[in-house]
DNA sequence: TCCCTTTGTGGAACGGGTTCCACAGCCCGG
DNA sequence: CCGGGCTGTGGAACCCGTTCCACAAAGGGA
């Protein structure tokens, strides 16, 4: 049996296709009575939409693309969702594109591939909006940063200034020698973030301000090798120098590897040596860990707001929808 | 100025649109003057085909989606690399899925998004299909498996078990005691790989039939901390029971954890220890690691091959494409 | 030389939505 | 009670390719 078109739907509700067409797409005009008998036919037919015969006729790809850093986190997960929700509602299609490296992404904006097709472009993370700039990229796309921010664009993250800043005011009221290890960024100039900047900034400025000291030369990669090897470096250091103290971890990662480093010297978690750490991932309940929670739904909801806010015709400047992180005090500091 | 469409190819070449279509889609059945000058006329346009338009007049959406573990891996790019070729040249795009975790996957497939869209699947690494007979995924669409095997679908895929030979082999001849480590399969029951467990039937065959003893009881996460650890552990046994050994490494990234620790401890590689990695990293042939070699960009075009002959009415029986892999033999073994 | 195939090509029909114009019915003010 | 405007709705035109049918021209065999 063919699959039921809009016509058919219109038959069976015995109105225009026209009318169909505007409940589908949630026009206000329609009148109650009308919009129930459609409805009632859309779902006793099963029909669903074309979605190509909806782009050709509308102009439009409604589709978006989402440029992603390669990482199993929780965290794009969860922005995803938040993504995806907002986009669904307003029936766009996501199309996800890892940034696998350099050339691949030259090669998704620059040719005619999905992300080349899409009405807007979400990048995640990373601003590359500077190549466009360049004329390295040539997409031309409304565009909107998520968990990143330039005064050029559209824009929905949080305030890691202020993460870095509630972590350093907690920290500074703990007894013991205080300590900080970074991320570092990518060696690719191409990815780089401005997250843990943010964060140290943020964190330092508010240990300065109470007038602590702090041991912050401790850097890692985003590896699970690394981080353990900064751990081991860092604990060395405050074990020679004397406990207890306290560790700021810019990411939940890095935060994790102290604890394991912790336990293994048999050091007393939260005493000995306190942990603060920031992303709140799912983990962290379960090891007590006292980090930094970011709305991260609600990032990617918004972010998609503004996209589809441009894609509606809005023309007005950058905007900047900023969140703000929350303290989660658990046991470990 | 609006974009080009078909018809005004077709009024500028002086031909009637079919014969653009036909031009555009390689039909045989156009003469080469037609063609020359349907071909100047789109370049003098800068004509490029709407693919909605494309994709709703032939009913079909004209992409593939590829389900892509998450690793940053070289291996994944190379592997896009080639999907990719082979499905420009017959026009089809592709949506790459990240499979990030498990409710993401039955979104992906199960409701209206891109995926469920595609006109075929291409699934790397894991084997999925599984879940469509037990009906929790409710796509129907063709499937192809690439880096994976399975008798009820199509597949495209190295010979692992052969790759295990070959180094089983090579490793057979090397003086001192043998050791292997291997990669553990990832703990959800859903993301699950063959690949590992090949290469080890292989090796151990071969190096059984030698009469050589193992010691194979050495395993890893894909994760840089845990390759380093279990480097560090079996390298703690091999030095107890005496040097020279060889190590058959079931990843380079094993291989790898090995070759820092080798030299973290002043031992000399290729001669106190012998590594031998699987993949060829681009970092391998730069660190002289013997290895076996994988031809990724091929496996990948091929599996394209085997799903666009589905796509064009081929209903034979499953087929696989098996790869040879091929020893690189450098300085570490 | 004539008729019958091939071969190559033009163009209408088609796919399934969205949009816009026209019009019916209703409400309201004068 | 009538005309003007507003609201809600039907449906034709349109978006831009692919496909298929019809037909002209060229080639081949008798």
């Amino acid at each position: 049996m063919r699959k039921p078109t809009i016509q058919d739907v219109a038959r069976q509700a015995g109105v225009g296709v026209g009318t169909v067409s505007r409940v589908l797409n949630n026009h206000v005009a329609v009148k109650g009575a009308t919009r129930e008998s459609v409805l009632k036919a859309i779902s006793d037919l099963e029909y669903t939409p074309n979605p190509h015969a909806r782009r050709i006729a509308g102009g439009k790809s409604y589709t978006i693309s989402v440029l992603l850093p390669v990482l199993t986190t929780e965290f794009y997960v969860r922005l995803l969702d938040g993504l995806e929700s907002a986009f669904q509602e307003a029936r766009y299609d996501v199309a996800i594109f890892p940034l696998l490296d350099r050339s691949r992404l030259e090669r998704y904006l620059g040719s005619h591939t999905l992300a080349y097709q899409a009405d807007g472009l979400v990048m995640a993370t990373y601003n590359l909006t500077q190549m466009f700039h360049e004329r390295r990229l040539r997409t031309q796309q409304p565009t909107v940063l998520v968990d990143a921010y330039a005064d050029n664009v559209d824009s929905s993250f949080m305030d890691n200034v202020a993460g870095g800043r509630l972590a350093g005011e907690y920290a500074a009221k703990l007894p013991g020698q205080l300590y900080a290890v970074w991320v570092e960024t990518e060696l690719d100039q191409l990815f780089t973030t401005r997250v843990f900047e943010d964060r140290r900034s943020g964190f330092m400025s508010e240990v300065q301000a109470a007038g602590r000291s702090v041991r912050a030369e401790y850097t890692s990669s985003f590896d699970s090798l690394a981080a353990r090897n900064t751990a081991a470096t860092l604990l060395d250091d405050a074990q020679a120098a004397g406990l207890p103290c306290t560790v700021f971890a810019s990411a939940d990662m890095l935060a994790g590897a102290l604890l394991d480093e912790v336990r293994l010297r048999g050091l007393r978690i939260g005493q000995d040596v306190r942990v603060i750490g920031f992303d709140d991932q799912p983990w962290a309940a379960e090891r007590g860990l006292t980090t930094l929670h970011q709305p991260v739904e609600s990032m990617g909801y918004e972010a998609a707001q503004l996209l589809l806010s441009r894609l509606n015709g809005y023309k007005g400047p950058p905007r900047a929808r900023r969140f703000e992180p929350r303290l989660i005090v658990r046991g470990s500091a």
